[in-house]
DNA sequence: GCATATAGTTCGCGACACGAATTTAATGCC
DNA sequence: GGCATTAAATTCGTGTCGCGAACTATATGC
């Protein structure tokens, strides 16, 4: 009486082919809105017939709608089509000192935001966060909420999805997205705040057709989203795009990792305020703000300081870029700022030890909106994405799947 | 009149279905064999019928045959399928000294093997090679030859085909594949040797589920094959897996592409011979072997290399677990033979450095094998893999492609 | 008013997977 | 030996899907 279920491997059916090209499509008229069916048909290969299907269970869908009629020099005028914007997406950034929570629509456009407080401990936190978003929820009462997205400086379990090593927060094991979900009944999904600013890249940046390239956030440490072959790493525990946590130089400076001479120890924003330090010898707190300005205003220490910063960070790139020759390097960060005057020494670093061919393109970002906007992302590729199709259908008319004998 | 083939993106009509089917029962037959049509059907989750059909495809393809038939305790008797072990790969394994030539079949199993020196002189070898490859063609001309697959200590480009950075060979940028093809008339199929050993751990390895994992191949350097997401990571350029030359210790010894204190300066074989050298004082001129038997028979110095050569390519293993935090690393090399002295020593090191969770497992593999394999799955890909059915079709019946307006 | 051009819909067709019914071929009990 | 039982494999009717041709709707301009 052994029996199992065997059904393991992923076959095709007929609503397969209508799942890819409903992907297809919907993907197509994001980013091309607004845009007729016609030209989605063009544009897609699909037939117009086909599109037309299609876009009638989008419109049903909610999801899809109805904008302005164009304009021609001749034959009937096409009746645009457009995402519909009255669904939204909570989002959250959190950070060690303060986490911003915020309201966006499909096309990852702001309604609001706002900021509060992060504390160490991860229960208030999550309660007040919670409580801007019901909040969030009463005042907008017209939208359709499709998720909360989270970003942070951690990791998330695969398995259990509880928020692990999350050295910068100063928190321990913690069940975020339960907490939030059971005080808010939406659905809620994490991601480390590097691999969001990826995904942002991919669904709002203007490269559309890069299969390989990494992300990197320099802030109190340093992160890495890396996406490969058109997808995101993860790696199993979710805890790939540590790259920040590799040693450098073996006898460097200690690491709050454990380790030595780390990355992150010669590149982060705290490395340049230690630079600086070192080399004034003053003893008052400074912010990399405080830093940043200083630089501005033509401070020989400051600068020199984030001279030594943005070589280290080059020099970290060499192994990414020795190790999975990327077509990009994105930069997110505070110090994307002063990029004019230093990224050249970036590329620099990451030009000496390269072994082949061109070396990466490297790329600042304006690092305030790359991880609300990678969150927004990170919800709507559960609708949006590969198979989205069966899941919309299965939440429309509610379809029993088969029971396994 | 600015008409653009803007048929870009990729959608599924009914065929994709079938291919995508195709695929599945295919590489069940190939997991299973020998497999029956119930069977398949139940493993898939597929219908019988619709395997019925699939199968009969298979056969009129050439790939499948029927094999004995079974005996079940009632009722009618399966008709085992197989693959078409009348299907022969050629496959070629060049490495510094010697280049193997081999002859298998769709399983992966050697029909024949043989070896011939490898030259600086890239034409010279290239046409040893492809004169081989006529003879083994001529004694078999009952075999079905699929192609040929060629795994190499270097770089191909992703546009070009073209053999780039190999520098272990002494090789410049050679159409290798374009010389192959004209003097055989067969199509080749080129890969760097670590990439090889991993599509080999997937098509013909245990390990049938593992989604990320990075194959390190140790000889005269280091090279790695990043598998990641179910995919082989090659970059942008081909480039990717070149982490034996990202440095460990910026201020160590120089290293044959121009870097200081590369990976490959520390863990490799060369390394090896290198510390042995150093202690020892000797003159003489020893091989790996050599110092495998050295250590084999017990000699201190020996060991003493070893140990110092498992331990670096440990230390060096830490930055792809921190960055990629794959589910298992798998060893190829000569230095296998040691595994149960030293392979501890490696577990040892990939575990200090690890952040969160479990560290992943880290297996060796018996090396000859493994780069011949690989090349099988090379060829064997573009028919096994998805979308093969198109191309079968194409093949079978050539049909036209749709005309570009 | 009619030719022309373009957007969008309708409809018949073929490919496909599904699932029930049927055929084929074996075993074992009476 | 006859017949129920069991399981493999095939056949056939049904629904879904994309394709492509035909058709309808709607605009411009001579």
């Amino acid at each position: 009486m052994k029996r199992i279920d065997f059904t393991n491997t992923q076959v095709a059916s007929s609503q397969t082919a209508r799942d890819i090209n409903r992907g297809v499509v919907l993907n197509l008229i994001r980013r091309r809105q607004p845009i007729s069916r016609a030209d989605l048909a063009r544009v897609s290969g699909l037939q117009r017939s086909t599109v037309s299907l299609i876009t009638e269970q989008l419109i049903r869908e909610r999801w899809v709608v109805h904008g302005p009629i164009g304009r021609l020099p001749r034959g009937r005028r096409p009746t645009f089509l457009r995402l519909n914007d009255r669904r939204a997406i909570l989002v959250a950034d959190l950070r060690p000192q303060q986490t911003r929570v915020g309201l966006a629509d499909v096309n990852g456009n702001f309604l609001s935001q706002e900021t509060m407080p992060t504390t160490n401990d991860p229960r208030a936190t999550a309660q007040g966060l919670a409580a801007r978003i019901r909040r969030l929820m009463e005042v907008h009462p017209h939208l359709l909420f499709e998720g909360v997205g989270i970003s942070l400086p951690g990791r998330i379990s695969e398995k259990t999805q509880h928020v692990i090593f999350a050295p910068n927060l100063g928190w321990p094991d913690f069940d975020l997205k339960g907490a939030i979900e059971r005080a808010t009944g939406v659905r809620v999904e994490l991601e480390n705040a590097a691999n969001a600013c990826a995904l942002a890249e991919v669904w709002f940046g203007h490269t559309e057709k890069i299969r390989d390239f990494v992300v990197v956030t320099v802030s109190e440490g340093i992160g890495t989203g890396v996406f490969l072959n058109g997808q995101l790493v993860r790696g199993r525990t979710g805890m790939a795009g540590e790259f920040g946590h590799v040693p450098l130089d073996p006898s460097g400076p200690s690491c709050a990792c454990g380790g030595k001479g780390c990355w992150e120890v010669y590149g982060s924003n705290r490395a340049a305020l230690r630079y600086y330090q070192e080399s004034s010898a003053t003893q008052q707190e400074l912010s990399f703000q405080d830093l940043l300005a200083l630089a501005q205003s033509g401070d020989a220490l400051a600068l020199k300081a984030l001279e030594k910063m943005f070589q280290a960070i080059g020099r970290g790139m060499r192994m990414i870029v020795t190790g999975l020759a990327p077509e990009e390097i994105v930069v997110v960060g505070e110090l994307t700022r002063q990029w004019r005057r230093f990224g050249s020494l970036i590329e620099k670093e990451v030009g000496m030890g390269f072994l082949a061919g061109r070396p990466p393109r490297v790329r600042p970002v304006e690092g305030e909106m790359a991880r609300l906007r990678g969150t927004v992302a990170l919800v709507l590729q559960k609708h949006f994405g590969p198979s989205a199709g069966a899941r919309e259908k299965e939440h429309e008319s509610s379809l029993q799947g088969k029971a396994i004998a």
